[in-house]
Formats: C-alpha cells, structure tokens, sequence
DNA sequence: GTGGCTGCAAACATTTTGCATAACT
DNA sequence: AGTTATGCAAAATGTTTGCAGCCAC
C-alpha cells in the first residue's frame, strides 16, 4: 500500500497540482481501506473540507485511477461504483449477499487465471476482475444452513 | 442453452404472460448469442416490432433474470451492462482493448474458485463474475508484439 | 502571473416508475 | 372478465462537462 504522505510526491512527480480535494479524498479512500462510493467518499470528506463538490471527487478519482494509485469496481448488482486504494498484490471481492460485507480475498487465483490464459491462448491479460457473489461462513452459521 | 419454442412454456410454466415485446426480446438474444445493451437490443426488436418500447425490454430482461434464463454483466469499463442468454456451463469474459472482442472462455476456473472457496473459507457461492480485459492474441500479433 | 483545478449548475446516459390503456389467459 | 403487462412520459440515479474564478506552482 502506498503510504500516506506520499500523495503530495506521487502527484507532483507526475505533473500534478497537490490540492485540497485531491488530499482529502485519498485520505479518506487511505482510512477506509476501500469499497466506498463516490457519494460516500465526498461525505467523509465534508466531515473535514465541507467546500469539496462531489464532481471534484469524481475528478480526483478519475485521476488516481490514471495513475493507478486507486481501482474502481462495481460490486455485484450495485448501482454505483465502489472504489479503494490500488493494492499491490492481487485479489478479488467476495460479496455476501446476507450481511452485505464485502471481503478482500488475497490468493493465487488472478495469477493462476492470467498465466493460464497467457500459455493457454496468448491472451495478454491486462486487468482481472472477479467478484463472487454468496454466503459468507458468518451469515451461514448465525442462520444454520 | 433453452431452446427457441420453450419461453413460451418457461413463462407459462411460471405464472408470467407470453407476450410480443417478451417473444422479441428472447428472440434477439438467442440470434445474437450475447453480449447486448438493452438498447441495441431495442434497436433489434424493432425490426420486427417497432412498436416496443425500450422500458419493456428492460421489464423482460428483468423478468428473464429473474427466471434465471438471462444474465447481466458489466463488461470492462463499459458504460452500459449487457445482457445474454444464461450459459448452462460456467464461462467467463475475455475482453479485448485492442480490437473490442468479447470473448467466452469455458473452462473448470470458476468451478475451481467456486470449491476453493466452499472448502477453504466456508463460503457459499451464488454467482461469480470473472471478467479479463487484455490483448488477444490475433491482435497481438497483427501489431507484432 | 499563469495554467491547472475547483465549485457550481446544467447536461448526459442509463435505468426505473406511475398511470391509463391494451392484450394475454 | 379479470388482471397482468405495455407504452409513454417523467423521474431517478450515477457520472461528466462547460465555464468563470481560484489557487498551487
């Protein structure tokens, strides 16, 4: 994960102006360890910088994700796009269905996927996204089945 | 995948009328073989109906996802979710940035998280989207690299 | 000082919904 | 005949954009 004060760096290393949103938002994305949407993000962010427009959030975001400093997913079914900090090493989304909690599974998986299609089928796998969809050990549990 | 005469049965069967934007909307995509927004679709059934209105075929497409005779997905980055017939055996996406191909891979992958999961973490999958954006590999090689 | 970035509001794209009418069963 | 599903138009939702002014450099 990339670290905190970094962000001020890692912007203007790459031409970019360090501003209030930008801090602000990758603040937030930074404490929450992802999986927010962007409406939920500009309402963190008001918590400490009230002026900042969702439409800023939205570009701060666009631009993270341009540098690759964050991922944006759609989650299941959901309506809006959730987004958290880019992880380096590879994982997916595991959704529960029952509880709504949203897991973040670190395996071999990806990795077996893109090599897999790479040997396989000269398919130069770019990005993977994989979210599964369920009931999670809790929920089945608490509900005994 | 179900055959052409059975939707009128599958709906019936079910409880649910068998009507002409419902007859189209099947009908364009068992020709089609997948992969549509609701508005090409629209833009299809209109051929031979132009008199159903883009919000039934959402109502069908609903309707038929919830028979689970269809199903969504969000391709890539794409703006709009897609549709297709359920696919009796699990595959997932392949998509290719290069030449927009959408590719269905079949194979054991998503039988093999499906278990992994149920085994190793005592979730219970309902649903796995898998979807691979890249660079096949006719693409590859027409820009030799 | 200057150009990139912001806030605001308005536009956009996709999907959903209320309601009177049509049409399946 | 009864009631489910439709067409239409309008709303809702999520996201993007044009533009005048502001602020990081």
């Amino acid at each position: 994960m990339v670290d905190e004060q970094d962000i001020a760096e890692l912007l203007r290393e790459r031409g970019h102006r360090v501003t209030r949103p930008r801090r602000a938002v990758w603040d937030v994305l930074r404490r929450a360890g992802g999986h927010l949407t962007a409406e939920e993000i500009a309402e963190r962010v008001h918590g400490d910088q009230p002026g900042v427009n969702l439409a800023s959030v939205y570009r701060s975001l666009a631009l993270f994700s341009e540098l690759s400093l964050a991922r944006e997913s759609r989650l299941g079914d959901a309506e809006a796009s959730r987004w958290e900090l880019a992880h380096p090493d590879e994982h997916f989304h595991l959704v529960c269905q029952r509880c709504g909690d949203v897991d973040h599974h670190v395996g071999t998986v990806v990795a077996e996927v893109r090599e897999h299609l790479r040997r396989g089928h000269g398919f130069l796998t770019d990005d993977i996204e994989l979210t599964v969809t369920g009931t999670c050990a809790d929920c089945i549990a608490a509900t005994g089945a």
